[in-house]
DNA sequence: GACTAAGCGAGACGGTACGTCGCGTCTTAAA
DNA sequence: TTTAAGACGCGACGTACCGTCTCGCTTAGTC
């Protein structure tokens, strides 16, 4: 199955979708970096974007789809943490990252209502986000479980959602700031609640 | 029934801004209960409260701020959990309480975006919740200290949000279920985590 | 049920609505005469009204009715043609009066469509200006029969569609001239169809 | 019935535009008669002929094009009345014909305004259906003044207006019915206006 | 019997207008 | 003075079709 010199199957007529798609995209960005998600409109994509409404509205069902298309390809990029032989680091990486990537463009906090809110927007961000970040999660507990460090009991999910629970507390209702020093605190934390033995 | 010089003193205002008060609120949270709070409508609790648009308006803002007004009304309802002589109940108690609040008819989920972008509406959360939740935990706290269950350097603000922080994720991003044996779940991380010793 | 002094119980609460019907009707005369109905649009009319395009949508349904409207009234303004004490010249004022309305803005030709198809059109044409033309016609010919000229059993329905009939259709289809010549050939044809004797 | 080599001489283009015509038309008889004309749509005709909208577009310039060729094709369809040996039999003919005709799916209905405001189709119609009626009315009427029951200078084009003109009146504007009464009673009118001596 | 050009299906695209919703402002008359 | 009533300008929604524009595939008709 290797790449022979024949590579573009999928090209199939014109590139004129893929041109037009990145316009889309590339506007939208732009537009909640500006403005945030509530100053995102689709009739302001059309206009920045150059490309018909129409067209957006052929791709994404409305203005949430194409918010979380955004959402999920700004999210899904990161990738798991590897093998830094250190539980704490890791998990501390784990933390810094999704730290990071929910600040980014007030996104997460412009979307979230509507997230928590629409079922089709809560399927897909749990199977695009929630359940990697959990599995991102895993591999590193299972390392901690496997160095001695954490308890074999320990309840992934649960601890998944104290690593994280505390970001989104801070970003969506405290205001409190999300910085080293509180992903440490919490991290420590979470060591000292899963610790072995 | 004449108006005669003699009214009484205490009736400041008038009584009718207080019906009107009142019939408000009790539309908006019918119309939160049936609809959810995206459902929510200026224009629709004018009809069904058969108050005028422009009185509305006269009180709140916005549709964020009457709908921030039955939010805290109903949070704030509740109260501190009371010295029960054992730092875990005391705490799975606040877990019990927060989680039940937050699920009630929706509305969290369909404000947080709001009270998360509008700078008006965060400061009236933190201040009016945030704070008072925070102040019923130190409150557990200090007491657990003293008991010697708890370490004294425990941080009042982090192992707040690591008690609700979980109930949030689940709420708004994972869907998982928010019932006892979460509670339990996390009261029980939470008490390793500050453990004295 | 004489107009006494006080006379405006009508004038409910402001001239807004008035004022901005008058906009509004005054915009789409310019536009149908200056593009036909076919180049009538709402938000043309909005545009060059100074008009939200929700104040037009709450007086009239649809751009149907609001054309409607503009030809009911054109048309509507005619009065019936007085007893001139000669049965030819009074048909003769009919049909001459006919031509110059149907031709106005060429309204009726953009509309005539709609009107045949909608039941909501027709029924409103058929009441307010076939029967009131229709009634003008009986006038004229009942006059014609007392004095003499037409025989007694003239089918006023059919009379006036054979007066009218013809403006129709050189209007809509054979795009013949509607003058003088052809007003005075269609009188007399009727003339002779339904003369006395 | 493989396809040999002596195929039809005079089969000239290519079949697959004979073939695609027809689904197209038929598809857009269809529509009509389910939806009157303005239901039809190219998009429509498209999906329900299984041709391409290009296609469509190679053939006719547009909706109103492809709607006119429906109604040219039905209405030509239709000869002149024979010799009856009757004058008033043969108009009668005539006008029983032409209401049949123009009441067929209300075809007619929803071009008129099309044909009455489009100079491209004014043509078309003129050409290709007027004056085609107009021819047989003459040839009726020109046996009536030969055999001397019509008056040798009845203007044809006026006795066609005054035959057709109350048919298109009804089904356009009175909505009154286009029955063999209604015929009886034109053609009676035009012959007493037209009658010899 | 193979080659080539026309015809075709598919469908993306920019565009215009639709009719709707709810916003927040404003004006008036009654209470 | 406060209210109910409701007209208004406005911005955006999501939809329906329009007519145009590549694309490659199919299919005759010619060599």
């Amino acid at each position: 199955m290797t790449e022979t010199a024949n590579d573009q199957p999928a090209k199939r007529h014109s590139g004129r979708r893929e041109r037009s798609e990145k316009a889309i995209l590339e506007a939208t960005r732009e537009l909640i970096a500006e403005r945030g998600v509530g100053g995102l409109t689709i009739e302001g994509v059309a206009a920045r974007s150059g490309v018909a409404k129409t067209t957006i509205y052929r791709r994404w069902r409305d203005r949430d789809e194409l918010a979380l298309a955004i959402l999920i390809d700004m999210t899904a990029a990161v990738n798991a943490p590897p093998d830094l032989g250190d539980t704490r680091r890791e998990l501390l990486t784990f933390v810094k990252t999704a730290s990071r990537i929910i600040k980014a463009d007030r996104i997460v906090q412009g979307l979230v209502s509507e997230i928590a809110t629409e079922p089709h927007l809560s399927r897909a961000y749990r199977e695009r986000i929630v359940d990697v970040r959990l599995a991102e999660v895993k591999s590193a507990i299972d390392r901690g479980i496997a160095r001695g460090d954490l308890r074999p009991d320990t309840d992934v999910r649960v601890a998944h959602e104290l690593l994280v629970g505390p970001l989104f507390y801070r970003l969506l209702f405290s205001g409190a700031p999300l910085n080293k020093a509180h992903a440490d605190q919490v991290v420590d934390a979470v060591m000292r609640a899963f610790a072995a033995r």
